[in-house]
DNA sequence: ATAATAGAAGATAAAAATGTCTTTTATTAA
DNA sequence: TTAATAAAAGACATTTTTATCTTCTATTAT
């Protein structure tokens, strides 16, 4: 569904959310650590993430990615935008270019129904909602 | 959502369904042009249906490819369950391994839903189906 | 039988995604 | 001001996916 870098992103969000809540800065390896994913590439996305403004970031000691309390409500429709980009809101479901409702693919309307319900899905799940789940211990992020 | 190779795979085997209801048998260079995919590699991924059963395969002079009528009612969730395997339906939304009921991800509840969602969509879809829409061309196939 | 046809199979290649390593730059505490 | 810290950035490596090429084998029409 997401690519796995997609995964890490999320993942990532929802742990510097939770976090961030105690005005604490996460560095790199505490992250890594927490979700169980790669370093170099998990700080290579929220660089990324950083960039595009859907995380916070300060160098040097007590330094670490943060989220602003504004910024806590994104969604994942946000995040998953960010960095694979849309094509699994609009894209369609047969990989064809030219499928629109005038000259459509044979899995076009029941493909739109599914890509609708993931999108409302994901547009309505917010990260620090998620994070709030996590600081309960009812959910997990480790593989 | 789902691989390139599977996307090929249901494209192909709408097209192949199509054809067969004329009793033909349609060959690998047909297909690739019809589907617009690479010969070589929709051969590949055709053998493999072939071998799972899902198609069937006539070689030589007049052979090719084609489906027997209780095999058009084959569903979407066949061909990329055969494909891509059961990841999509069963495989968690943030690639955690021990994701479960018990200790779910954070996004665990709401993307049961939508996995559900779409497999019954792909459930019900039969190829059968499809190909007739293709047949009255108020479908697609080309990229 | 033979030649033509068409799928089967394996080797190879190219591209994209994922993961690692090293150097640089910014920041801050002391 | 300096040393320590941590993100930023770019090069490099590996793996997976996608695509291509060549040879082999089965089938059938003649």
């Amino acid at each position: 569904m997401f690519s796995k870098t997609c995964e890490y992103a999320i993942r990532a969000m929802i742990f510097i959310a939770q976090r961030s809540k105690t005005g604490d800065r996460v560095g790199i390896k505490e992250i890594a650590k927490a979700i169980d994913a790669p370093e170099h590439f998990i700080a290579k996305i929220l660089q990324d993430l950083s960039r595009k403004g859907l995380v916070q970031s300060l160098k040097g000691p007590t330094g670490g990615f943060f989220l602003e309390e504004e910024f806590s409500q994104c969604s994942l429709a946000d995040i998953v935008t960010a960095i694979d980009g849309d094509k699994l809101f609009t894209g369609c479901g047969l990989g064809l270019r030219n499928c629109n409702e005038k000259k459509p693919c044979p899995i076009h309307d029941e493909f739109k129904k599914v890509r609708e319900d993931i999108y409302n899905m994901l547009e309505a799940g917010r990260i620090g909602e998620f994070s709030k789940q996590l600081e309960k211990n009812l959910t997990f992020l480790k593989r």
